[in-house]
Parts: C-alpha cells; structure tokens; sequence
DNA sequence: GTCTATAGTCGGATAGAC
DNA sequence: GTCTATCCGACTATAGAC
C-alpha cells in the first residue's frame, strides 16, 4: 500500500516474511530472523503490523495478491484471443452461434490457464508461497479465507465453468467443480512433489525441456478428460 | 521391531512423533510435547533414538512402513484378481494372449490401486503424514530418501508400468511416467489442498458419498487418458 | 531402563531513548 | 519512525540419581 518505489521497509520486511513464513510456518519462523533478513530491528514488525500475527496475514494477502497479479494476464489473454465465454460475441463483434463454437473456444482458453498455472508452479519464487498455502489447508486460520477469497476461488470457479462449457454442458456443475479440482492437482504435484518428480522422472532441473514435458502431459490429459465428457460419459 | 504387544515406549513415541513432526516439522516440534504425549520422559528419546534428530528418521520409516502396509494388500488383490502383468499366466493358470488381455487386466488393476490410494488419503491418520511428506520434497534430507525408496518408488513405478500396458504400449516410459505423476497429482490434491476441496464443494466433511464421488471422478479421468493413449495420440 | 535437575540458547513482546 | 535493552518463557541436550 506504499507509495515509495519497492524498498520501504514494510514490503521487504513482506517479501521476507512470505518466504520465511512459508519455509517455517507461523510458529517455526522467528520475527528476529525476518527483521534481520529484511535489515529492519525486530520491533518495526511491532510498529508496522502489530507483531507477529499481523505480518502473518499481511502475508497471506501479499501472496493472494501475487498469485493474482500471475494469473489474471493470462486469463484475459486468453479470453481476449478466444472470446468472452459469457456473452455472444467474439472479440471481433461477430456473433458466434453457442455449444460448438462456444466448446472449442472454452477448450482453448482452459489449455491457456493451465499453461500459464504450470509456469507459475515451475517459478522459484512460488516455493515457499507454495508451502505456506499447503500449510494453512491442514489447518485453516484466517489467512487461508484470504488466500481463498483473494484468488483460489476465482480460478477455480473459472475453470469449473470452462469445464462445463467445453465439454458441451453434459456435465452438472459439481462434477465440472471435481474436474477442477483434478486438475488443480495436476498442476499442483509438480511444485508439491517436486523432490519425487525429479527423482522419478531422473531429472537434475526443470529448464524449459522439462517444463514443455509437464505442460504438454497435463494439456493431453486435458483434452483426453474434456474428449471423454463430449462423448457423455460422466462419472 | 518390538516384540512386546503394541505399547512399548518406543512404539508410542513414533506414533506421536509422526503426528507432531508431520504437524510442526523437525524445528517446530519440541522432544517435550512428545515425550508428554507419550507420557514419556524426554530423556527417553535420547535413550531410545539417540535425539531429536533420530526420531526424526525413525518416523520417517515409520511413514513409509504404514503406507507400504496399507497400500500392498491392495495392489496384491488387484493383481492376485487380474492377474500378475509379468507373466503370461492367468491366476487359473490358463495363457492370456498378450496385448489385449494385458490392457483390460492393467486397466482394471490400476483402478483398484487408485481407489486404494484414494481410501489411504481419507484416512483421518494420514494427514500428518502427507504434512511430514510435503515438507520433505520441499527441502529433502535423508528422511525423505527413506520415504521415496520405502514406499512411492514401488508405487510410481507399478502404476507407470501398468499405464503403459494399458495404453497398448503407445507411449514411452517417460511419458507413462509422467503419467503416473499426474495421476498421484489427482489423488493427492484430496489430502493436501483439502481445505479448498471442502470450501470448493460445499462439504462440511468427507463421508462415503463423497469419498464415491472423489473415486468415480478420478477412474473417469484414468478411462479417459487410457483411451487418449490407445487411440495412439501421445503429447 | 526410567526419570529429575540443570545448563545454555533462543523465542516474542515491550518500554523507552533518540 | 527507528532502534536498543530487557523480561520471561520454551527449547535441546546432558549429567546423574534410582
């Protein structure tokens, strides 16, 4: 909420937090290692977030706010390339005439998501967001409300109606809702797992080889799922 | 290893010792907590595992026993009904022709061993070992080591091989591999993003209806790639 | 084998100087 | 706004009684 370019001390002391929270949890972190790490005395924690508890959310709100500002530029490219799926027009003005058109574009726009979640999974920096998130779902606090409200929500609401509509609405809506989860996990297993992909798979790092490997599995596995529904075989 | 019922000193404290490492971690869980839970001296760690850091290990075997303990029953019925894929013999002893049997049987045997995977997963108990496991891959020491050839190498492993058997031996073992990691992605999701699952769906806990319904979404999946992968379009 | 007592370190919160 | 100094509680490890 600063003015002041990047450096103030309550956004490094942010980004530091983010990681040591995430690396340690809420308990194991300690607030003399953020402030040292940040270059800030122990007590402007006090001063600028109340104490401990406060830059823990501030936290978790900063990472909502990361993994928003991640995502949402896909997803509006994506729709922009393919059309709004919630009116009738392309993005040319040109009526476009529902299920068919409306699938294929949907279809695109899920393979455009996925992709952009797997390169954000792939990022160093979502490591130790990544754990803080996995933490807080074993035992919610408030800071998982705000991670879920300040972005999980959106996307998952997002792909379970994309779901829907690129598998010809034959599906009901908790059922695309499962199928986003499903996915969400596919994604999920190679920043989670990472430890047993590598060893798995034999790999040393995931450079953009490794990263084409993971998101062209994951689309295949896409189009197989969303080939399966079209041929009315829900589960 | 004791032969003493199921009380011993030593017994107790692992099965605390996974509960709180897996909650808390090496750093946040204190030899105290799990000595009292225990009703145990502290010094009893010292005595029994040489340290903090020794229970650390010894709960991480702990882990991989439990889950090779509940998972290999499965994994024997399943082939023990549709026969071993490393022979070409039936359990009834009569030749199967190769390929095409092979596929039905795999097909099958994985089914069984996702709906295994899936039940392991709701178990209340192996929540703080999926906790233990996650921390682990994201910052691997020895424990984990323990854990992968303990336990997920096998599984990894047979799931890959049954995949390319079912699939009519389209693809690569990389990509069966691959394979394999998404479909753990899928099944893992229900233990570690479980917060988002319950607020996602609208679940207030997971009973065998929804239990069912996870198990049916992911078989549906599973048939889905397979037959992605026998019609011969491999990513 | 089991337990008590203690040494030494590090944690968060806070008061108050500047 | 920024920093120092201090309080008090919790931690691991270890020595040694029984």
């Amino acid at each position: 909420m600063s003015l002041i370019p990047p450096l103030s001390t309550d956004s490094r002391l942010l980004d530091v937090a983010v990681d040591h929270f995430g690396r340690l949890g809420l308990d194991g972190a300690s607030t003399r290692s953020i402030a040292r790490d940040a270059g800030t005395p122990m007590s402007s924690i006090t001063y600028h977030f109340g104490g401990k508890q406060g830059l823990y959310l501030a936290a978790a709100d900063h990472i909502a706010a990361h993994m928003r500002a991640q995502i949402a530029p896909t997803l509006e490219h994506a729709e922009r390339l393919y059309g709004d799926q919630n009116d009738g027009t392309q993005n040319d003005g040109t009526q476009h005439d529902g299920t068919q058109n409306d699938g294929i574009a949907a279809r695109a726009t899920l393979h455009a998501i996925i992709a952009g979640m797997v390169a954000v999974m792939l990022q160093d920096q979502t490591a130790a967001m990544a754990q803080f998130i996995v933490r807080e779902q074993a035992d919610p606090t408030e800071a998982f409300d705000r991670i879920y409200a300040g972005c999980m929500a959106m996307m998952l609401d997002r792909i379970t109606v994309l779901l829907q509509q690129a598998s010809g609405a034959w599906i009901t809506l908790p059922q695309a809702k499962m199928r986003a989860i499903t996915l969400l996990g596919q994604v999920m297993v190679f920043r989670i797992a990472r430890a047993t992909v590598m060893t798995g798979m034999g790999w040393t790092h995931i450079g953009s080889d490794e990263a084409a490997v993971i998101t062209r599995t994951i689309a295949a596995n896409l189009d197989a799922i969303i080939d399966h529904l079209q041929a009315g075989a829900p589960a």
